[in-house]
RNA sequence: GGGCCCGUGGCUCAGGUGGUAGAGCGCACGGCUGAUAACCGUGAGGCCCUGGGUUCGAAUCCCAGCGGGCCCA
């Protein structure tokens, strides 16, 4: 079958779809992957987006950049794994689930719900949503293995999370112990710190003043240490107060009142108040002083305690007072000093955040609610100094936007401290693009590292798989099912009892005749994913497809994941395997709105790629994401930006349009070309080259991940060389009737880089390159590959010539300048000229001119180029400079500026070049002439134009002969006729009949041209007088009134 | 408060081994027309975020600050 002309408008939509259809029709995906199936493997593993709802332009964009590096590797020859992944445990799903159930709390899920009927909820959530965002990933054109992703719910992955729990066990890295950690009361469970988000929150700012239980200077007793917090509810669980022991401190009157304050902020605390420093000190002398808890009636705890000043290096001078409130069960920083000084862990809160019966007066009362009574009580004591409100950075929950809280409690951890040293070493083997993330980002995360709290107190999870003794102290960790099994008192195992909460229903006998129950919680999501590299090889059960796979050659995610997945897989990687999963990591940016602002709902300024592909496609979209910004970077998404790429595939398409339009009508045939039946021209060579060239520079970026590189070099060859310089050199080739082997050498090289680009574009706009293909190389080669994706990736070193690839830039330079010049003197290009001259000292740029000679005659409608070092019929002028003579000659001047007149500038110029002077003879003296008196100006002659182009000038000769005036009358009667063509809708190859009314004048000028015009407007005759055609207008050609008429033929 | 990145015409971005600032879009004017929802020409429009330093010379290197993004405390 024959090339057949294209749709003469490019619609992505109908494309698209069809192409789709296609894929799916003919397996393409699978095909193509079998192609490659006994290649060289490349491993990629893919980030599992979280199935909550539905992607947005952010996830669009990673998939985008995964499928077109994947896609040009499969090209490349790689028999590459493309397995989707899913992340879809977690509080995301569960706090989603609850809403649709319309509960609120754990209670409710265990009372009203039920933990199992919770679950199921929770699955059915999220498969539902794993098929609809699977949907929207195939619309954007991504190909990955849909139909065989991971899960991290299923059973056999979690089998491998398990197991690499016990890797943990087995090396001591796991940890029970009781840590003061951040905590969500909504979710009622343990956050780690990637699970926390900060944003501005108000808060009361409170200063309180606490009483010295021995005074030593206020004779009434009146001595308080003065400190600061932001949360009033931790006072009650106050242990102590510390002060850095090297800072000095004040002892301040302030009325009759003395405050201890560190010395630097007491002007900044009292600056409105009357004051006096009665003594100062250091802190390390205040160690050991005793102070009255003042909420000790309201806490029967706080009655028994000796609260004592302690000395802290973490104390700073930034706010405050310089005397930190230390609640050793409320604080990470406190946690410490209140183990370093033996101190209760009082934390006297419940996990939904209500103060416990230890609280005293205040049980029962949620934390936050409690600010107002505690500041109350503080307030009637007398002690609260100062109330104020403070707007600060503060933790919030990922996911129930719930302020966090610090809450002392047993939890397991990771202890990632003890392997952070063999992680920076992984770290170091990591390819990273741009090599900061690795080398600076990522290093700076894991150097402040610290322990992993991977509990949590929820449902939806991967439960871990710690079973304890409720009699003695022992503990097994489960790394397998079979191992379960093995060991379980239980025999019956159906369903899915690996979830909750079958699973907690399982025993393990203890060797101390006890019985072993399952820790109750499930783990942290975060290691549900950063177990991805072998869970979803079901490693170590299976073990084939981990030997052929493991480790991955590619990962690439957003720079959030700098604390989530490549830490988390870095982290379980070690644990697990004792290594990094990942070898090369490519970090991408984030997508923010047309202000830069990052895009979210609360905002409104979301975008969502189905807005975008309704608009112009997917292809365009993967295009513009890929070319807008450099994938490291931030991308600001703007609409204004798209109808650029827009404009581009338009252009893009038309070349097809154009191309398919005349090989469908000559029925061309690729195949059938040969050396002998076409002629190649310089241009030919020259688009030939440049698209090899392009072809390199597409390779190399690539290669480098560097897409914007890519798809700008491809972009500029589309606009540049292809369409605004080759087709309009090649036009007049394709207009030719004959089947002449010139028109071929247009055709045949038209073909190739057309197959080339869509070659590269491949992977970047994979549905509008499968259509081009199907048209331009399948049509007419059943041998060819079914698919544009199966094709190898190549092009030719061979065809890619330097030489002329900027001869032709200097030769487009000229022609510009050309244009410019005929522009200056108002000459129509339309109209001929008889010869231009190009002149430079460059040799070249002279070399270019005649070696390309042939392109600038017809682009810059010229009957000859002459190429000089110099123009040779410049006039020169020489000038007086009126500045320096003025002065000099004063009433000479006249005379002297007479003389230089009648002179010839050149004669002037030569003597003064040799002889340094110019020696003028007047009636009674002498006058000298040097050089800075004479201005030298050229002067063109009659009817030549000229203008500048780096490297040198043309100059244009636009002298109006007969012939030329004839010709020129011609093209613009031919401008005229191919207009009605267009008026008429005829086709490009139809016959017409021509009859042209006008001046004997005109006819005269045109006669000698006739068989140019009919050749030109396809006329098998022109004749002069009687109008009678089918369509007839009238026209004014340079003031000559004329009736044209034309008839189909 | 700390780490990393970014900051160039109205907009989006090049340039970045130091040597008189570029492109596309947009704007104004003129031109072209058988692939053209294109194209060509001309023009206006830049204290290259600010301030210091190194240097004969800084958009480029160094330091400090400001603004934005991400991550953390």
């Amino acid at each position: 079958m024959p090339i057949q002309e294209a749709e003469k408008k490019y619609q992505p939509h109908f494309i698209e779809e069809e192409i789709q259809n296609f894929w799916d029709e003919k397996d393409i995906y699978k095909k193509t992957q079998l192609l490659r199936e006994k290649e060289a493997k490349y491993s990629f593993l893919d980030g599992p987006p979280y199935c909550s709802g539905r992607i947005h332009l952010g996830t669009a964009w990673n998939k985008i950049i995964k499928d077109t590096y994947l896609r040009f590797k499969t090209m490349n020859g790689y028999n590459i794994r493309r397995q989707a992944g899913w992340d879809t445990h977690g509080l995301p799903i569960e706090h989603k689930v609850e809403t649709l159930l319309g509960i609120q709390s754990k209670k409710e899920i265990e009372s009203k719900i039920g933990i199992e009927n919770f679950i199921n909820k929770c699955r059915d959530f999220a498969i539902e949503n794993k098929g609809i965002m699977t949907e929207q990933f195939q619309r954007l054109g991504i190909w990955m293995d849909w139909d065989d992703p991971y899960e991290t719910f299923d059973p056999q992955y979690m089998e491998s999370c398990w197991w690499t729990l016990k890797q943990a066990y087995k090396k001591d890295l796991l940890l029970h112990d009781f840590r003061v950690i951040s905590w969500c009361p909504r979710c009622e469970t343990a956050l780690a710190l990637a699970e926390i988000d900060y944003e501005n929150k108000e808060d009361p700012s409170i200063y309180v003043k606490f009483p010295l239980k021995n005074p030593e200077i206020a004779d009434n007793g009146k001595e308080y240490i003065m400190l600061w917090t932001t949360t009033p509810w931790t006072l009650p669980a106050n242990m102590a107060v510390c002060v850095h022991p090297e800072f000095d401190y004040a002892y301040v009157k302030v009325n009759d009142e003395v405050y201890i304050i560190a010395e630097a902020l007491v002007e900044s605390l009292l600056q409105d108040k009357d004051y006096e420093i009665l003594k100062i000190v250091q802190g390390y002398q205040l160690e050991g002083k005793e102070y009255i808890h003042p909420l000790n009636q309201e806490i029967p705890v706080q009655k028994e305690f000796k609260h004592k000043i302690l000395p802290g290096e973490h104390v700073s001078l930034t706010e405050g007072t310089g005397c930190v409130h230390t609640a050793p069960g409320h604080g990470p920083e406190d946690f410490e000093i209140g183990k370093k000084y033996d101190l209760p862990i009082f934390s006297p809160v419940d996990e939904s955040g209500h103060f416990l019966e230890e609280a005293g007066k205040y049980e029962g009362i949620f934390v936050k609610d409690a600010d107002a009574f505690i500041m109350a009580d503080l307030d009637v004591k007398g002690v609260l100094w100062k109330s104020d409100t403070i707007t600060h950075r503060y933790g919030f929950c990922w996911r129930s936007k719930t302020p966090i809280i610090y809450l002392a409690t047993k939890q397991w951890f990771l202890k990632i401290p003890e392997i952070k040293e063999q992680m920076l070493n992984e770290l170091d083997k990591v390819e990273w693009i741009p090599s900061w993330a690795g080398e600076s980002r990522f290093r700076n995360w894991i150097e402040n590292a610290r322990e992993w709290t991977i509990s949590r107190q929820r449902y939806w999870g991967i439960p871990i798989p710690i079973w304890s003794c409720d009699s003695c102290e022992e503990i097994t960790v489960i790394g397998s099912l079979r191992e379960l099994k093995e060991k379980a008192s239980q025999t019956d195992f159906k369903g899915d009892y690996i979830h909750r909460p079958h699973v907690d229903e399982i025993t393990i006998p203890c060797e101390c005749g006890g019985k072993m129950k399952r820790t109750p919680d499930v783990l942290d999501v975060w290691i549900d994913s950063g177990v991805a590299g072998w869970a979803s090889l079901h490693y170590p059960q299976e073990k084939d497809l981990f030997e052929q796979w493991f480790p991955y050659d590619f990962i690439t995610e957003g720079h959030d994941q700098t604390r989530g997945w490549f830490y988390s897989q870095l982290g379980t990687g070690i644990i697990a395997l004792n290594r990094t999963p990942y070898q090369k990591v490519l970090m991408h940016g984030f997508t923010l709105d047309e202000e830069g602002r990052k895009m979210s709902k609360s905002l409104g300024n979301v975008v969502e790629p189905e807005e975008v592909i309704e608009k112009y496609g997917a292809d365009i979209l993967r295009f513009y994401l890929l070319w807008a910004n450099k994938p490291w970077e931030d991308l600001k998404f703007v609409w204004e930006e798209l109808k650029n790429v827009n404009k581009m595939f338009n252009i893009w398409w038309n070349v097809y349009v154009f191309s398919t339009t005349y090989m469908a009508l000559d029925k061309f045939n690729p195949l059938q070309c040969s050396e002998k039946n076409l002629k190649l021209r310089t241009e030919d060579l020259w688009i030939l080259s440049r698209v090899n060239s392009v072809a390199k520079e597409v390779t190399n970026a690539l290669n480098k991940l560097y897409f914007h590189k890519a798809t700008r070099s491809l972009n500029q060859f589309i606009l540049e060389d292809l369409s605004r310089w080759y087709i309009r050199l090649i036009r007049g080739r394709t207009w030719v009737e004959k089947d002449d082997p010139d028109k071929l050498g247009a055709y045949h090289t038209l073909h190739s880089i057309l197959e080339l680009l869509l070659t590269m574009m491949a992977p970047i706009a994979p549905y509008v390159c499968e259509e081009m293909y199907h048209n331009l190389i399948r049509k007419v080669n059943n041998q060819a590959r079914e698919s544009v994706h199966m094709l190898d990736w190549s092009y030719s070193e061979d065809l890619i010539d330097q030489k002329l690839e900027s001869q032709m830039d200097v030769v487009r330079n000229i022609i510009e300048a050309s244009a410019r010049a005929r522009d200056t003197a108002r000459y129509k290009l339309r109209w001929p000229v008889s010869e231009i001259m190009v002149v430079s000292e460059n040799e070249n740029v002279l070399q270019a001119a005649n070696d390309l000679q042939s392109v600038i005659r017809e682009q810059a409608n010229t009957k000859k180029v002459f190429t000089k070092h110099e123009f040779p019929d410049l006039k020169i002028i020489a000038k007086p400079n009126m500045k320096t003579l003025g002065p000099k000659l004063r009433q000479d001047v006249p005379k002297v500026a007479n003389i230089l007149d009648n002179l010839d500038a050149a004669y002037i110029k030569n003597l003064i070049e040799e002889e340094g002077l110019l020696k003028i003879d007047l009636e009674n003296k002498t006058v000298e002439i040097s050089t800075e008196d004479i201005i030298y100006e050229t002067e063109l002659p009659e009817d030549v134009v000229s203008a500048e182009f780096e490297g040198g000038s043309v100059f244009v000769n636009t002298q109006l002969t007969p012939k030329i005036l004839s010709e020129s009358m011609a093209r613009e009667l031919i401008r005229r006729i191919q207009d009605m063509r267009k008026d008429m809708d005829l086709e490009i190859e139809a016959n017409i009949e021509v009859q042209v009314q006008c001046s004997e004048k005109f006819k005269e000028q045109v006669e000698s041209n006739l068989e140019f015009i009919a050749q030109e407007v396809r006329s098998q005759q022109i004749s002069f007088g009687h109008i009678s055609g089918d369509y007839t207008k009238n026209w004014e050609i340079e003031g000559e009134k004329l009736t044209v008429s034309i008839s189909k033929v």
